[in-house]
DNA sequence: ATTGGTCATTTGGTAAGACCAATTGATATT
DNA sequence: AATATCAATTGGTCTTACCAAATGACCAAT
């Protein structure tokens, strides 16, 4: 009945790349004439469909610069959430819940679906993170202590978790950091969570979902145990500029929206 | 410093002129190749444009047939979250995973933390869920079965939980619907969804946290059962629909001349 | 060695013309 | 009058070509 149209198609599958994970925020599309020959199509249909993208926001486009995947899904997400956590610093109690609930979950399923290259990507960011720490490179050891826990959240395979990971990642990175500071001035707890990050790895890769799941936890149970001991000392000013929601607890109408 | 996009420009004249009221609804565009002259511009550009708009959904193109203005004002705003799960249906089952996650760990929580109010908010919508069954009123159970879910939610005391619960609810309402009345049509299993939001009732008054949380999953776990068959012949009919695959993108077979 | 500018290459933006395919509507046929 | 047929209309796609902005390499000046 209904032809689909080609520019449809080109776009419908970009878009599902971009959800699923293979095309991350940031990537650079081929140039469109090499794209449109890996396609089949011509440049003018590719166009047509790059457009929808555009209009949709999914990527960005500029004249002789390239063309460049910029998710803004990640945004919708959660940009509501942060007015929230900055203006109540107590809801970061509920962000580590939810991250601990998170990340178990992804770890999970990842163990449990992971291909090959996920687990590559899995143990290439393990590896960088081993190399950080042996270099005592507290910088790395936060970019790729992110990797790796993406990583893996990739690896679930499930669009909403490795999408909500990132958000929460994003959302977090001001208290990661000051933990990964406060547990490097505390060599012993360092330590541990080399360890944990180890222990996750290894289960990992012997696909045991449970224990994998069950190392997890401990790790997030681990960094949300101390990091309700220094975040003490985090909250300050902002506190002034919100008000606290009537006790009905009503969420806002549009959380998903952009 | 952002050089404007002729397409873009194309794309939002247009626009304007639907919203405003100059092109109503139902209204014919002249043909493609008048209205790019009119325009002063190239057909392939013109094209780029309503692209943009047919992906909006403010136009309808059929080949041979022409372009007239659709409705899109009719269901108001634009949640990109919706739109990807329309396109990608796929991403359903990753939604009801994500669910089952949640609701979980949400009922765990609450039968921790709930209090008298909660027990009573939850209590009021399990009774008023239980008349509806009774009443054999559908739309009432649609109705009570999402206040009953999100009580819970809001039980736990967690405000991303909640909030995130609350945007699920609204993203799935459709399929929750189609569901109900796939289940309404089979006593049996409507009678065993029943029995489940009875036996998460139950578990949640004795404060048995893993019980509650054991019974939430079982109940998730068969909507995810039977959504998925529901939702079998509508993703069938789509997947078909696309001339482009997933993974190794092969172009749809374009007979070429001579 | 670093800085700064010049220039060719790359890459997205636009245009023009052609042909294909579905729709439509008028015409011819029964 | 109903139906079948065909030609014009119109969106869908491809090819080729050229323009303009961004990039990166190379070279000159400091």
């Amino acid at each position: 009945m209904n032809i689909i149209r080609l520019s449809d198609s080109i776009a419908n599958d970009l878009e599902h790349r971009i959800l699923e994970g293979s095309l991350r925020v940031g990537d650079r599309l081929p140039p469109e004439r090499e794209l449109a020959e890996q396609l089949g199509v011509s440049r003018p249909s590719l166009r047509e469909g790059l457009q929808k993208l555009v209009s949709k926001g999914l990527i960005r486009t500029r004249q002789g610069g390239g063309t460049v995947v910029t998710d803004r899904l990640q945004a919708g997400f959660v940009d509501p959430w942060r007015d929230m956590l900055t203006g109540h610093p107590t809801l970061q109690q509920d962000l580590l819940e939810f991250r601990h609930m998170l990340e178990s979950q992804a770890a999970l399923l990842a163990s449990e679906r992971a291909n090959d290259f996920d687990l590559q990507r899995i143990g290439a960011a393990f590896d960088a993170l081993e190399l950080a720490y042996e270099q005592d490179d507290l910088q790395a050891c936060i970019k790729q202590d992110v990797e790796f826990h993406q990583s893996i959240a990739e690896a679930s395979h499930n669009v909403l978790i490795a999408h909500l990971s990132a958000s929460l990642h994003r959302l977090i990175q001001d208290h990661v950091e000051q933990n990964l500071h406060y547990l490097h001035a505390h060599p012993e707890k360092w330590q541990q969570v080399r360890e944990q990050h180890r222990e996750i790895w290894d289960k990992m890769q012997t696909r045991n979902a449970q224990a994998v799941a069950q190392a997890a936890r401990q790790h997030i149970a681990f960094l949300q145990k101390n990091m309700s001991e220094t975040a003490l000392a985090a909250l300050r000013i902002e506190s002034a500029k919100r008000r606290i929601q009537t006790g009905t607890m009503t969420p806002p109408d549009r959380t998903v929206a952009s």
